[in-house]
DNA sequence: AAGTAAATAGAGGTGTACCTCTTAATACAA
DNA sequence: TTGTATTAAGAGGTACACCTCTATTTACTT
């Protein structure tokens, strides 16, 4: 990074204050930016009926089987008692089972059911498209590095909003 | 941006997908970060009871003076009905007041009270403490850079989400 | 002037996203 | 082993963030 680019990136960016003092708060943007990810979400999939969140748990028990509220949790970065108001949503739609562990009674297990599965498949490009399109107005050779400093940000933070999620395995 | 720096960036970002395939969606990343700019509010607002859109309408109420429900949504990117919601709270605390407007009976204008200027008065530098955590974490020099490309982005889909907001006028 | 369209707000519904309090079951420790 | 601490889940509460449907008022059009 030289500095005519950088003067160049402090001039557009004053330009954008004046437009809004709203833009010069990232809390704000990072609100908008959700919205709009889920409005690109929505309009992917509608036909589907299934909301960014739904999605994320599904394709989670897909990649890790059979699971209790607390994992399920974790894996997402969820709050326990957010998850809790899902999954029965998509129990009754027949996405999912639950059953009491044997080992752990106070354990419930949920997982994916077969027509869960069928459903997330069918739904993985449209998917895919809302995240691309998310991003896409970022120049291709700026988008690495954007994604990455999301990446710090939310590492980084982990700890903070009641929600950590693990990041020792693989999710989705 | 030069061939060597990018190539560091692909292989933090391969790393980092590594770690979780989460890390890979724009759309989780950006749900994460909003619940954790949420977070940092909260711990640094706590005493005042305060949420960020509350926080946000406040403000718009403050710079603009007084408006219609209509106009407070589109100076704050929210929608109608949630700035309804986010209203009658507001004033039931004694932080607005209302009243019908005299030229349109359809209208009820909203103005900030006395009380809720002393109040965001009181606020403002722990909000832009919350918000300067939310990003101190993306190293000083690229900054900038980040906070542009967020502008991008959200500038690029306003007509997404059903809560476009105004860009016209200086909002807060 | 009468009829239709548009705008503003309210009511009621769904779905996150957090909180606290409680209950049941397990783990641990004196 | 008996009491204490911890853990998993549920119940009930608050606050966004959207939706649709409805009522009232205003604006537009013929």
């Amino acid at each position: 990074m030289n500095t005519t680019q950088d003067d160049e990136i402090k001039t557009e960016l004053s330009l954008a204050f004046d437009r809004s003092t709203l833009l010069s708060r990232p809390g704000f943007l990072i609100r908008r930016l959700h919205q709009i990810h889920c409005g690109l979400f929505l309009e992917e999939t509608r036909e589907f009926n299934i909301t960014p969140v739904q999605y994320s748990l599904m394709t989670a028990l897909n990649r890790h089987g059979e699971m209790d509220q607390k994992s399920v949790s974790l894996k997402i970065g969820l709050e326990r008692t957010s998850v809790a108001e899902v999954i029965p949503r998509l129990e009754s739609r027949g996405l999912l089972q639950r059953r009491q562990s044997t080992e752990d009674r106070r354990v419930k297990l949920v997982k994916l059911s077969r027509k869960g599965l069928y459903l997330i498949k069918k739904m993985e490009e449209r998917v895919q498209r809302a995240h691309d399109r998310t991003i896409d107005k970022i120049p291709q050779d700026q988008r690495a590095l954007f994604m990455l400093q999301l990446i710090r940000l939310v590492e980084a933070n982990n700890d903070v909003g009641c929600a950590p999620f693990s990041l020792e395995c693989t999710d989705d």
